[in-house]
DNA sequence: TGTACATCAGTGAACGCGCGTTCACTGATGTAC
DNA sequence: TGTACATCAGTGAACGCGCGTTCACTGATGTAC
């Protein structure tokens, strides 16, 4: 890790306290991201982020603006891979989706809610999630055309949709389900429930 | 407010932190929670709270179990008004549930979130909460005898229902919807397609 | 009913802590000639 | 290729702040006799 030109100079410090945002959030939780802190693990003294920038809140919008990236790059390689069927296609970005959340829990908390954030400046974010709701209810439109998706508005679909998975994966992340559970269910059997009773809400066949 | 009765000796401290505690997570958010603000409202040195409460921590844990008392008698309220219907009764404790959400968005995160704890010791809430949780499979079970509600483990289909409502409110609380609707839909527009998907997805008639 | 005293519920000063941010500085790098 | 110098990216000490918590205290209350 430590290499000859990290010996005063960074090299790409402005990249490397992303990463260390990163680690503190899923390891430490919202709370522990501290601008003294990503800076202890980037090795770096805590003034030298002010070099890259201008307070704690911008770290913290790039932070969560390469979240964002990362999620839509996920879902576009997953849409890709799943061939040429639209409800493929759809189902697979979803799926995208849901597994990112769960694999970094409080990473898309700190996404998905403003928590961090002390000023407004929300707006290219904004952007991203509109782009891939967008996407969502062009597919649904699609699926609907070729009549494998029940009629109706597409956008009302959509918000019902991403209501049912940003709240079975909230459930899941802040960890109120499994003490409902008992050992009764596998995660997975109550993930394939919850996604094909919203499916056939969907009318999806 | 200030009588005779509080000039020394409060008369109820106790209860008046909470008060002042909810006072603040609706008006500051959660991160403006602390025991100083909190003692300041209730007019009293922060170090009071001392008296009551061995740590901040016990505060925002009574603070959520009064949440949680609130919404529990709240449901049974609507479920008594709603008359002998078994599916009416459920779609009114429903109702209630999601009015409560929206109308105290931050206290609701509090309560969903184990976001302010830092400890554990959150068995009294996951208590309630089982509670809640267990009336509303039961009521889906006589649904079921009914025939008003598709067959299957109602369990799951609980599941599925709290994901969709929890996540509607999460999306509307943390102002992610609006920005994507325009003025196409009022906000009732679209609960209101929500909570019919979800109906449709349990196949109740 | 009055009084002595234990107990309870407050006060306010003080502690140590980690935080965000600033500042004068210094070491490394790149570029013009 | 070598050198002077501007610019850039770090350092570390210092600031003020609000926090949680503790402590010795004091005022109010309740109770036994």
């Amino acid at each position: 890790m430590a290499t000859a030109k990290m010996a005063y100079h960074h090299g790409d410090l402005r990249t490397a306290l992303i990463d260390s945002a990163l680690e503190i959030i899923e390891e430490l939780g919202a709370q522990g991201l501290t601008i003294r802190e990503v800076a202890r693990r980037a090795g770096v003294s805590h003034a030298a982020p002010y070099r890259h920038y201008a307070d704690k809140d911008e770290l913290i919008l790039a932070v969560v603006e390469r979240g964002f990236d990362l999620l839509q790059e996920t879902m576009l390689v997953a849409r890709k891979e799943a061939g040429e069927d639209p409800l493929a296609q759809f189902a697979a970005s979803g799926q995208a989706y849901l597994s990112f959340a769960l694999r970094y829990p409080t990473y898309y908390r700190v996404m998905f809610s403003g928590d961090l954030l002390n000023s407004n400046g929300h707006e290219s974010l904004q952007h991203t999630s509109s782009a891939a709701f967008k996407q969502m209810k062009d597919d649904l439109v699609t699926c609907q055309k070729l009549g494998i998706v029940r009629q109706g508005d597409a956008f009302l679909q959509a918000v019902s949709i991403v209501s049912t998975v940003h709240g079975y994966v909230s459930l899941v992340n802040d960890n109120r389900i499994s003490h409902l559970v008992g050992d009764k269910y596998s995660d997975s059997d109550i993930q394939g429930f919850v996604m094909s009773a919203m499916f056939e809400g969907l009318g999806a066949y």
